[in-house]
DNA sequence: GCGATAGTTAAGCGGGTACTTGACTGTTGG
DNA sequence: CCAACAGTCAAGTACCCGCTTAACTATCGC
C-alpha cells in the first residue's frame, strides 16, 4: 500500500490526460468493457489498454477479464487520496485567511504589513 | 471564469507534476518569492516562472509584484473545483455500490447476473 | 551612478508518453 | 471447423513539455 501523496501523485498523474478522465467519467456511471471505451475514443484498443494500465497501476481502475472480454470498474478509494491532497492544503489555507481576518479584526489600522509569522 | 469541468481539467493537468505540487505546498503554509520557491526546487528562475504561468492560468495560484519581488500565494477555491470533481463520480460509485447491496438483500440468491440496468 | 538583486523573455534541447500499426493469442457463434 | 470478435504485445513515430541557457529589464542599497 503506498502512503497518501504518493498515491496523490499517481492520481493526478493519471487524471491530467482528457482520455484518461473520459474512461474514469464513463465507467463512473457503470462498468464497460475495452472496446465499450475504445468506440466514443475513438481509438485504438491498444491505446485505451495502455490508459487503463496507468490508472490500474494507480488503483483507480480494477479490471477483469471474463472469457475474451475484459470489464473494467472504477475503484473509489483511490480518488480520496488525491481528494484529500487538496482538502488538506485548502483546510490550511482557510485557517490561514481565519487567522488573518481574527488579527485584522484585532488591529483596525494595519493594512499591509507581514502577517505570517504572527 | 471557466465552468468547473474545465477548472479541474486544468487542475489536474497543473498537479501531476511534482515541482508545481511542491509549489502548492509550499505556498499553502504561506506566501513566497518566485526566488523563495526556486531555491528548494534547485531550478532556474525561468523554469518557476513557467510553473507559475501554468498555475495562474488555472486559477490557483495568484501574484502579484510590488518594486523587483513578486510575491506568490494559492487561491483555494480552484483546488475545490477539482476534488469536487472527484467527489462526484465517488459519489455516483458509492451510490451504486449502495444499489448493489440493497439489490443483493432483496435477492439472496443472485450471484453474479447483470446488475448494472436494473 | 553602479553593482547586485529579482525577475522576464525567447530559443532550444532532451526525455517522456500518447497513439498507431501490425502481427499474434485466445474465444465465441454458427 | 472457421470466421469474426475482443484483447494483447512490441515497435515505432510524433509531439509535448520541463528545464536550461543567455541576453535583457527593472529595482534596490549604498
Amino acid at each position: 500500500m503506498l502512503n497518501q501523496t504518493a498515491q496523490a501523485e499517481l492520481v493526478f498523474q493519471a487524471l491530467a490526460i482528457p482520455s484518461r478522465r473520459f474512461i474514469v467519467d464513463r465507467l463512473s456511471s457503470g462498468p464497460a468493457s475495452v472496446s465499450d471505451l475504445a468506440r466514443p475514443l475513438r481509438m485504438s484498443l491498444a491505446a485505451v489498454m495502455q490508459h487503463l494500465r496507468v490508472l490500474e497501476d494507480c488503483g483507480i481502475v480494477r479490471s477483469e477479464k471474463v472469457g475474451r472480454v475484459r470489464t473494467c470498474r472504477v475503484e473509489p478509494a483511490a480518488l480520496l487520496a488525491a481528494e484529500q491532497w487538496m482538502g488538506q492544503r485548502r483546510a490550511m489555507l482557510e485557517s490561514q485567511l481565519d487567522r488573518l481576518g481574527a488579527y485584522l479584526d484585532d488591529h483596525p489600522d494595519a493594512t499591509d504589513e507581514d502577517v505570517s509569522t504572527k
